[in-house]
DNA sequence: TATTTTCCGAGTATTTTTGTCAAGAACAAG
DNA sequence: CTTGTTCTTGACAAAAATACTCGGAAAATA
């Protein structure tokens, strides 16, 4: 899983958007000039959003964004996958093939595997609402209902 | 945190330095060609992890690396966070001032912190000892000795 | 029709990552 | 002390990824 400014941008933009409630829809500008972020840019990264169906989007006057779904419901995980690609499957691609050291596959396969896995988890746990209410401190680990 | 092929590179190259055990000195060349690493690149590395004291270097012949301490001690987060640089104290900074959205730091700051803090914890978590035994997967979360 | 705003594709600039090169210093062995 | 091997250092270059811009088209409102 990567992780770089576009990812924080979606993540900010539609935190903003979740704020603004249902009062309408919300233009690209007024989002770039609160949270601070080019609004040429931010339109990329909104239309992806809206081609995966996370927000909906509207033109015209009076026309803007909403979230298509509640703030309970969109997973800061979705967010990020989205607009950061796909994750890469595997972190452990050398330049002459993949993956090859001693053995078959690279010793550290497994390490980067479970990592985007865990990173996965715990960012599948959070959610926009959680955000606007700094639900976000103290859930160090995700609960293991089965592990007890 | 940052995850690039360098810091890759170098929790493959320690491994495989591990995996040599207490046979002496291990030179690079031999590292990169089993690891299908670039010699050249991997000095570097192994540079920085040296002057942090997690492996020894020796010149001369017969010199080469091995490790400082034992496989069970040297931690998979450690490693990264020498290689990669420190790790970005604040993943929200954006061009004109840092941080700053609608209110004084922005709403999404909260996470990114505690995300860094998740993924040092998991890395903080495995130590070279456990990639050679292949104890990695399963780890899901960090033993919550006082949460239960 | 005129204005507003999203939609879309392409293109550019900047930064980061990745890797190279060359000269030099330290060390060990003969 | 000479030779070979290796680390040490820093500057530099190629390549890739990221961040961001631009010009125009399409839709909605009035």
């Amino acid at each position: 899983m990567k992780l770089t400014t576009k990812g924080r941008y979606a993540v900010l933009a539609l935190t903003d958007l979740a704020m603004e409630g249902d009062k309408g829809y919300v233009k690209i500008s007024h989002i770039a000039v609160r949270q601070n972020i080019s609004s040429t840019y931010l339109e990329q990264i909104l239309l992806k959003l809206k081609r995966e169906g996370l927000v909906i989007g509207v033109r015209g006057p009076n026309g803007g964004y909403k979230l298509a779904a509640s703030p309970e419901k969109i997973m800061i995980a979705d967010i990020v996958n989205i607009v950061e690609g796909k994750m890469e499957a595997k972190g452990c691609v050398s330049k002459s093939g993949s993956c090859t050291g001693v053995s078959g596959r690279c010793m550290t396969h497994d390490l980067w595997d479970e990592l985007s896995r865990h990173i996965e988890l715990f960012l599948g746990q959070i959610s926009l609402m959680d955000i606007i209410k700094g639900n976000v401190l103290g859930r160090s680990s995700p609960p293991r209902a089965f592990d007890y």
